[in-house]
DNA sequence: GTGCTGACAGATTTCAATATCTGTCATTCA
DNA sequence: TGAATGACAGATATTGAAATCTGTCAGCAC
């Protein structure tokens, strides 16, 4: 029973994943990640044209991996002020927690998402989407006032970039961080339980 | 009447940023700036004790320009919620100004600012003292209600980094930033005048 | 004396030769 | 027949020698 084991888009992302993290971004070749999987590098380029889609892919199984936990709070149920609270802290306590154990692979991670700055836009979106689902709630539930939801949604993501934007991490381990968020998320929560004016 | 023209550290200044405009950042050499000012370079160490203070001075002197309108609104009278979206706008205005009319300057500019950080922090505080300013007026007018004034100023500063910090300007040129500013905006000053809970 | 010069040492940058990598494809192998 | 190979051309990265720059200082000029 000797099991071929055959050549697939994962297993190559997988192996892709290991040669950035041992070599480092700029050093990583195509060439070694076919060393990796014992395989010729031509064998790479029939799974992925060329080694920029191949790094596009690694960004976009990067931020799906990051983007579930918040998926999944979004779709809960319960008040809506407390989820987006929770929403909010959840994004940037993993954005934080990412670049605290592996700064590395986090600076990796970065240059990755800038070249694929399509699924950026794509998964910003998709975040964006998530807040709205959360605010569309809190209206029904007659605790939030928002003239329009996806507006008032990216406002809010917006309002938060300084926390969960990575060009601003090096911020991240002021020690008066979390003091600085609750004010900011207290700020954002009263703004949008407020009446609106004319 | 032959007047000497002496050599003060402000003729070096402005014929340094001459030579960055015209060589560029990664170009411009001390020997440049000497030669600008048609003297050896010893001279300019004379009154700078190194490149990097030069440069540091350069963004200083630049940091300072950019400040002093702001502190001009920061300062004046009236209600405080109209002063504070006018200031907010002004920040974000000059920025976008500065990117539009020589993208490569701001980019020696953004450039020179990363190396002076102790000059960027201080420049940070300044503006964030100007908020403090203009929310402790509105507390008095009763417009704003604050907690902590200084906290709460920092806050709005950071709520409004997408539009002012220049790691973002890549997405000021998006046509929808006029109204998700104007969202952005709309949701602190509710914030801001919103009666705080517990 | 005060302010500038220009020659210098060590650090940094440039440049061109060399090596490595990317992406293709005719050929092999199962 | 369809996946994998490995040799290849052109593009990109590395390297080390040469050129340039930074920062210092003894000496000159006013």
């Amino acid at each position: 029973m000797n099991e071929v084991v055959v050549l697939t888009p994962e297993r190559i992302l997988e192996a892709t994943e290991e040669v950035l993290r041992r070599y480092g971004l700029a050093k990583a070749t195509v060439v070694d990640v076919a060393r990796a999987l014992d395989v010729s590098h031509g064998s790479v380029y029939r799974h992925f044209p060329s080694k920029a889609s191949l790094r596009q892919a690694v960004a976009k199984r990067w931020l799906d991996r990051a983007n579930a936990p918040l998926q999944k709070i979004a779709e809960s149920t319960g008040p809506a002020p407390a989820r987006l609270d929770k929403w909010l802290r959840t994004m940037i306590d993993i954005k934080y927690k990412k670049v605290c154990e592996d700064p590395e692979m986090f600076a990796t991670y970065l240059t990755l998402a800038q070249e694929a700055c399509e699924a950026v836009k794509a998964h910003k979106e998709r975040l964006v989407d998530q807040v709205a689902h959360i605010i569309s709630d809190g209206v029904k539930q007659g605790a939030f006032q928002a003239a329009d939801v996806k507006t008032t949604a990216r406002a809010v993501f917006d309002a938060t970039t300084r926390y969960h934007h990575p060009a601003h991490c090096d911020d991240w381990k002021d020690p008066a961080k979390a003091a600085r968020v609750d004010a900011l998320l207290g700020l954002l929560l009263r703004g949008l339980e407020a009446p609106r004016k004319r």
